[in-house]
DNA sequence: GACTTGAGTTATAGTCTCTAACAAGAGAAT
DNA sequence: ATTCTCTTGTTAGAGACTATAACTCAAGTC
C-alpha cells in the first residue's frame, strides 16, 4: 500500500526552493544545449540523447525535467516569442522619441533582424515542427501575445498591424527560405521599398 | 575484375522501356503514399517504413527505387511546384477573359486556394523540412521557377510581382499556422482587404 | 540452358524517443 | 545519529526509424 504511485511522476513540482532553482538551473542548460543544435541543424537536428551527452549525462536523465520533446520544443518556442517580443519593445521604445512612421521602420527592420540573426529560432515560431503540434495551447497562445502587444503599440488599428505584419513576415519566410537569392535578387533594397509601402500605407505615420 | 560494382547501385537507370514503366509506376505509387502521410502528420510523419509497410512490400524494397528518405521528399516538393504552377496557370488563362485586376484576383484566390486544400504541401514548399535540405538543388530551382513564369504571366513587372508573392505567402502562413483564428479574426474579409490592397498597388491593373 | 539484370527478401548496424526498475545521495524528521 | 523520503541519476530494453549488406529468385536475353 503506502505510496501506491507507479515510480515515475513527469513533472516534479519540486518542493524545496533549494531543489526548484536546481531545476530551473537544469533546464536552462538543456534549453541553452537545444538552442545550439537548433541553429547548426534545425528543429529536427534536436535530439534529447545528444542534449544529454552534451551535458554529461545519460540519455533519460533528462525526462526527469521534461516530459518529453514536444515539451522542449514548446519551451523554445516561448522563449523565442518573448525574446522577439523584447527586442521589437526596445526597437520601438517610446523614449527614443522617434516619429509614428520611424517606430514602424524600426519595428519592421527589427523584425527582420530577429529573423536574420535566429533563422531557425524565427521559423520554429511559424512554423509548427511537430506532427502532433498544437498551436493553441494555452501557453503559446499568450506568449504569442506578447508580440502583439509590441506590435500595437505601434499601430493601433488591428487591420493595419494585420496588414504590416503579413508582409513582414511573408517578406522575412521568403528570404529565410533562399528564394530572393535564387533569384539574384538584392533583399535588401527590395526590404526597403516595402517597408517605405508599409509606412505609406498607416495613415497615423505622417512620415 | 570483372564488374566490381559494389554491389547496390542506388538509381539503376533502367534498361529496358518495360522495366522504366514498371520502376516509374512504383515510384508513383511511392509518391502517393507519402502524400497521404504528409496530409495526415506533416513531413515528419512520413516514413519509408511506412510506406512499405502500407505497399504491401518490406522496408528496404524502396532504396531501389529512391536513394533515400531525402530524395523522396525532394521529389514531393518538385510535385508540388508543378501542381501550384499549373493551378495558378488554369486561374488566370488568357482565355477567360479577365481584366488585369481580375486576373491578379483570380491569381491570389488560386494561391491561397491551393494552400488551404493542401496546407501540408503548401508548407513543404516554402519550409525545408529537412536539417541538410539544399534550396538551390537545380531541380528545385527550376521547379519553382515554373510558379515564378505563373505570376509573370499576371505582373510582368518583378518588383510587383515579389510585393504581391510576400503579401500572398506572409497571408497565407499566417493563417496556416493558425494564427488569425487564435486572434478570433475572420480570415476570409482580412483576406479579401489584401487582395484589393495588392490590386490596388498594381498600375497595370486598371480594376 | 546458361547468364545477366533487377527486385525482392532477411539480417544487421546504428540512431532515436521514451518507459521501467533500480541505486544512491541529500535533507528533514525523529 | 539514524531512519525515511524525495529526488536524481543509472542501466536495460521496447519499439520505430534510416540505411546497408548479402542473399534469393524470377524474367528476359543470347
Amino acid at each position: 500500500m503506502t505510496s501506491s504511485k507507479p515510480t515515475t511522476e513527469p513533472h516534479t513540482p519540486a518542493r524545496s526552493p533549494m531543489r526548484a532553482r536546481f531545476r530551473e538551473q537544469v533546464r536552462e542548460d538543456v534549453k541553452a544545449a537545444a538552442l545550439r543544435q537548433l541553429a547548426q541543424g534545425g528543429a529536427a537536428a534536436i535530439s534529447v540523447n545528444a542534449i544529454a551527452k552534451q551535458l554529461g549525462v545519460s540519455g533519460p536523465a533528462l525526462y526527469r525535467y521534461f516530459a518529453n520533446r514536444d515539451e522542449l520544443l514548446a519551451e523554445l518556442v516561448i522563449d523565442a516569442y518573448h525574446d522577439l517580443a523584447a527586442e521589437l519593445a526596445t526597437a520601438t521604445d517610446r523614449e527614443l522619441g522617434l516619429s509614428p512612421g520611424e517606430r514602424l521602420r524600426a519595428f519592421a527592420t527589427a523584425w527582420r533582424g530577429f529573423a536574420q540573426s535566429e533563422p531557425h529560432r524565427y521559423q520554429l515560431l511559424f512554423t509548427p515542427p511537430l506532427p502532433g503540434y498544437d498551436a493553441h495551447s494555452e501557453p503559446l497562445v499568450t506568449a504569442s501575445q506578447t508580440v502583439m502587444t509590441a506590435a500595437l503599440a505601434v499601430l493601433e488599428d488591428e487591420r493595419q498591424i494585420l496588414s504590416a505584419w503579413t508582409r513582414l513576415h511573408g517578406f522575412v519566410t521568403l528570404e529565410l527560405g533562399g528564394n530572393f537569392a535564387s533569384m539574384g535578387i538584392d533583399a535588401d533594397v527590395l526590404f526597403a521599398g516595402e517597408v517605405a509601402a508599409i509606412v505609406d500605407a498607416a495613415p497615423t505615420s505622417d512620415q
